[in-house]
DNA sequence: TTGAAAGCGCTAACAT
DNA sequence: ATGTTAGCGCTTTCAA
């Protein structure tokens, strides 16, 4: 049988609030007693039910982390820094892939409530009209990271979307390029919205012309940039540049390309978004858009510790700035090719 | 205020023990009175709280899985799998990285005994005796993963890891290494034991001479790879080929020998462990050992599945065969060089 | 088929 | 400083 508070009450001679006291770090209990209860408890090697303190609690000190998937490393590592911090401050952190579904974060929303959890840092799929309702019905703070949701007050910790697509467009105008494609995101993140109008705008800023065949939409998966390869862009040879939405999209790309037996960026620049790891060791090292993901996570969780404990005022929006790193993977734009 | 069991009693005018049968699907339930319930549900939008059943029932749907750390792309793939299984069957699933660190894992340990989950699946950072003694006295069931506590009565779901070890060096051997380093995991895992066993068997067999000062021990990550490279391999030019822990390693150690002008495998022959994707689209294609990732996970949570729902018997003991993956990152030993 | 009541392990208000 | 008591929201005997 369980070891309950009740246990550690009779031992030690006092009450269970006493005991309560002691576990909970309660300064009205004479130090003679704090140390024989905590002597006993050492003793039995006592564990207090979380279950039972959250049930009095109405909640417990849990927090969901909602990503699309943990497999890409830009994920992996926002996951490692607000896992870091929450854990420092005795949270656990429950990391739930949505698969970039709508229906999925759904889902892990409502396991929050029926669990209890204390707070919930999301990096939403899309900016559906479900999700904004369940948002505002709920109970406990919530951070938005990397999307922004007009109608719900939440704090928002975000990279400048817009500057991103702008940089990366500018990056490969500069080097003389002028039908750039580009391999977005999911069509309905205001993320990938974002870095489309940067892209466009760099487009006018330049005065280039853009059409809108030259946009596509990928699901940030390896294989979409492998089949943007093959399909897109092996019937519009006219493409000397692309831009994707995320490293592992621009990875993929660069594979089928290989493939073919085509270089980059002799043949074809390609440059990223995320700055993963991987970005740095791939057989072409990527020219990409960094986003601060350790820091980006880190302060999503200082925000939300912020709001669990309490912590009052208008909802946060603070906004990183995106960098340009320029690695091998795009080159001067060379017209004999 | 929170919508209760109570309320919805009320509103429908049973009693809050009908509630439950029906919220628990109990058949003694008069199929009219279970509609109108359901009807009240629905309208109030009430969400059962799982804290409070989990008070009564000792425990909740929750499931630990401890791994090493989340951005080894290996561990990413098998949480993956250990999360589609559980999530289907109504488990949520809470992943702690330990980075290998046995206090961390206990303390992981002790907060699934704290919360009261169901289980928990485990990759041992060690074999201490600590993390023994804690896992005999669990109230849970626990799938161990790739690792074996011979005194501890555990589900075990591994991978030949002396298996692994052979193949690895066979294969260098056969291209006509002699001068074989080994940069292997964790020395108190009891994977890298078994895989080092086999690389020092396979030199045995093949009548090749191996001297101590051959084995080094890593961390698993990158830097580790990177720095063998630049410190070991720079003082022991007689080192044709290289066996890593893991293809973390070796692409750490590929990054760094690249930097110092030299190529793989013209120079030096290098073989992984894992086969995780990145593995495939390195500047240089790595050749390794692949372990069924996702399967082990899908394997792991079937298993704790079984033992959850109080199927009993003895431990089961379930072994995966890893296998040979050549790619181009090793090749024939070219005495000229 | 249904309801009343006890209790899961804990915290906190109140009383002493 | 400590004990008594009520109650968090649910499941589950037991009785009707």
């Amino acid at each position: 049988m369980r070891i309950t508070i009740k246990d550690i009450a009779q031992r030690s001679g006092v009450s269970c609030s006493t005991v309560s006291r002691v576990l909970t770090n309660h300064p009205n209990v004479d130090p003679k007693t704090r140390e024989r209860v905590k002597q006993v408890i050492d003793e039995l090697g006592y564990r207090p039910s979380r279950i039972a303190r959250g049930l009095v609690m109405g909640q417990i000190n849990v927090v969901a982390l909602i990503i699309g998937d943990i497999r890409n490393p830009f994920y992996a590592e926002l996951t490692r820094a607000v896992k870091d911090i929450l854990n420092k401050e005795g949270y656990m952190v429950v990391v739930s892939d949505s698969d970039y579904d709508p229906q999925k974060e759904e889902i892990y929303i409502r396991a929050a409530e029926e669990y209890g959890f204390a707070g919930i840092i999301m990096i939403t799929a899309m900016e559906t009209e479900a999700l904004i309702q369940q948002l505002e019905k709920l109970r406990c703070p919530v951070v938005l990271l990397n999307r922004y949701l007009p109608s719900v007050e939440t704090d928002v910790i975000s990279v400048d979307n817009y500057l991103g697509g702008y940089l990366a467009a500018e990056h490969l105008i500069k080097l003389g390029h002028r039908n750039i494609a580009h391999l977005a995101g999911f069509k309905n993140s205001s993320a990938t919205r974002d870095r489309l109008r940067g892209f466009i705008d760099a487009h006018v800023h330049y005065g280039i012309q853009l059409n809108q065949e030259r946009i596509v939409y990928g699901n940030l998966q390896m294989e979409a940039g492998y089949k943007f390869a093959k399909e897109y862009l092996s019937q519009n040879e006219d493409i000397t540049a692309v831009f994707c939405g995320n490293d592992l999209m621009a990875l993929g790309l660069i594979e089928a390309l290989y493939e073919e037996g085509k270089e980059i960026p002799r043949d074809i620049s390609v440059i990223g978004y995320d700055d993963i790891d991987m970005a740095s060791l791939a057989r072409v090292k990527l020219t990409t858009i960094r986003q601060p993901q350790y820091e980006m996570g880190q302060t999503a969780a200082e925000v939300l510790i912020d709001r669990m404990k309490g912590k009052i005022g208008a909802p946060k929006r603070i906004i990183f700035t995106p960098k340009l790193i320029i690695r091998e993977s795009t080159a001067e734009y060379k017209p004999g090719k």
